[in-house]
DNA sequence: CTACGAATTCAAGTCGACTTGAGGTCAAGC
DNA sequence: GCTTGACCTCAAGTCGACTTGAATTCGTAG
């Protein structure tokens, strides 16, 4: 029964307390109990914040790691949007070398200006064909197909 | 004097009308006269804006952009600048590769729950060490030798 | 008992890059 | 001359993930 305090939790986490309490307040974790208005986590909360952490550097929503928690609070993690999200992550892999690669070259280059540097013309037209997947962009469909979130002002 | 209208400008470059005000709001490009109340553009923003948009999928902030075009409107854009920018992509790179193939072993993983698999706790204790490097931040200093924007209002 | 510090709530603010909407203007075609 | 539609301005809204601030309430140490 040895329960955590907020700045206790936030301090081994590492994410601030206000961010627990949005955290919360969006369901994303819960506070076991009060001791007075203080809220007492959990020892698991830090597993589970972990998990938090993890997912949104994979680029997930808070919404959509939400979803990946079942009723039980254990994570359910579909394995097909694993395997998506890695294929996106390939994708934009590939993205930035080509970037990598362009901006490396520039650099060296020895036209006087870099709009006399061929390579950079070239990655010009190709970035104006197709942009370049770098940011995490997700096709709408996926959005719909999610539950709404409570605002913050919804009971 | 072959002008183009904004709408022009935007089919073929595939800014929106509305981001390209935006822009020129922020002085980040400018239109060269008006017919009437109409913005007429030289043929040579497309280029321009093939510039920015490289740019942005470098991860730049419009900010940063603004300050690569000297005062000729020539881009000048420091090559040491560069290479940090590739160096950092690199880290990117580094960072989704690993996310990449935790995630696609976590997926292919036998385990009946994925916190049962050792791999998957593994990338939990990896990530909740050093976060791995994904979306693209900078060091507070950068920002901080950039020329302040002028706000929407400003004059 | 009192002071202190750590928590609390709730509303509002922040950031970047735009978008949206209301209401107005203008050039060209009929 | 009138309509249409593309454009204009300006203010305000949007999105996600928090942060900040003001006013308040506890638990504990002295």
């Amino acid at each position: 029964m040895l329960l955590l305090d907020i700045g206790e939790v936030a301090e081994r986490s590492g994410v601030p307390a206000s961010a627990l309490r949005y955290y919360e307040e969006i369901g994303l974790i819960r506070s076991e109990a009060r001791r007075g208005l203080r809220r007492q986590y959990d020892p698991d909360v830090l597993l589970r914040l972990s998990l938090i952490g993890l997912g949104k550097t994979a680029g997930f929503s808070l919404d959509e790691i939400a979803a990946m928690f079942g009723a039980d609070g254990q994570p359910n993690i579909p394995r097909e949007q694993l395997r998506a999200r890695a294929d996106e992550l390939q994708r934009q892999m590939i993205g930035l070398r080509t970037l990598r690669d362009a901006l490396r070259h520039v650099a060296d280059c020895r036209a006087p200006t870099h709009l006399e540097c061929p390579s950079f013309r070239a990655l010009l037209k190709t970035a104006s064909r197709r942009p370049l997947a770098y940011a995490p962009s997700r096709p709408e469909v996926e959005k719909n197909l999610l539950p709404k979130r409570r605002k913050r002002g919804d009971r």
